[in-house]
DNA sequence: TATAGTGTTATCGG
DNA sequence: ACCGATAACACTAT
């Protein structure tokens, strides 16, 4: 679920509603979420402290700490979101972007939590345990972010490459913070076949997937989500290009379930 | 009950 | 060494 738009989102509701509350209990007892730290190690080094800022690249979040403490990496993963209570206990989530909501209250699927001395808290709420915690994670690798791509870079991802169209856009370290489903919705924008070799793009279609990719990645944020975008709803079984009414289509491409306009995208 | 899934990463083969 | 395809990961919703 979570792609750059969702992040974003979860950064922003941290750095509005988390930054300065003192750290006054720390729940890091999952130990796949929180991987490959030992239960009770992101506990000692948060504890007494307050989040100082909140950065995003992609669809990596992570947070300075007091004191000279660690950064602390989130990862949100398939299904993760967070969750934090204003000093009043009201929930800030930053919009329902799950599948089909998550009811307030509903923390079944907690998997990390900050305490606050106010009582409030945050929490990495996240039922497939594919996210991550992390101290002073590695976020060096990943490309430059995709809301924020310079032109030429973009237009270098396409250099000297067979790889499909999909598959490049889809890698983290060369474009980061676009997922399946904002890659689809991308390439729909654009008219471009998601399965096309990018070496083979001409000038224009490259200037397509540029613009496509910024007006994409701003509308999911303003809009509340990737799953807002225009071709989403049209992604299945049954399905037709809202353009042109043609049969969506189905397959697989860069290893991921891809649904396109046949007639459109070529 | 079987399957798909909005992310990442190790592994395999070319 | 690079690149791309694939499977695995954990778990829920359909």
């Amino acid at each position: 679920m979570p792609e750059l738009p969702e992040v974003e989102t979860a950064r922003a509701v941290v750095e509005r509603h988390a930054l300065g509350r003192k750290i006054v209990e720390v729940d890091d007892s999952d130990e796949y979420e929180c991987r490959p730290h030992q239960p009770g190690q992101i506990r000692e080094a948060l504890l007494g402290r307050t989040l100082t800022a909140a950065h995003r690249r992609g669809k990596s979040m992570w947070v300075d700490t007091s004191d000279a403490g660690p950064v602390l990496g989130l990862h949100l993963g398939m299904s993760g979101k967070i969750v934090v209570t204003d000093g009043d206990g009201v929930e800030q989530d930053g919009g329902d972007y799950w599948r089909r909501g998550r009811a307030p209250g509903d923390l079944r699927f907690t998997r990390f939590v900050l305490e606050f001395a106010d009582g409030g808290w945050l929490r990495l709420v996240d039922p497939r345990r594919l996210g991550r915690v992390r101290l002073d994670p590695d976020v060096e690798k990943l490309g430059p972010d995709a809301a924020r791509i310079a032109p030429t870079e973009f237009r270098n991802l396409f250099r000297r490459s067979t790889a499909p169209l999909k598959a490049r856009l889809l890698d983290q370290e060369r474009i980061a913070g676009l997922g399946n489903l904002l890659v689809d919705e991308i390439c729909w924008r654009a008219k471009v076949s998601p399965a096309r070799p990018v070496d083979e793009l001409t000038p224009a279609e490259v200037t397509r997937l540029r613009s496509a990719t910024a007006a994409a990645v701003t509308s999911a944020i303003e809009q509340g989500g990737v799953h807002t975008g225009e071709i989403i709803a049209h992604r299945r079984a049954g399905g037709v290009c809202p353009r042109d009414g043609a049969p969506m289509v189905r397959g697989t491409v860069g290893g991921r379930t891809t649904w396109w306009c046949g007639r459109e995208q070529v």
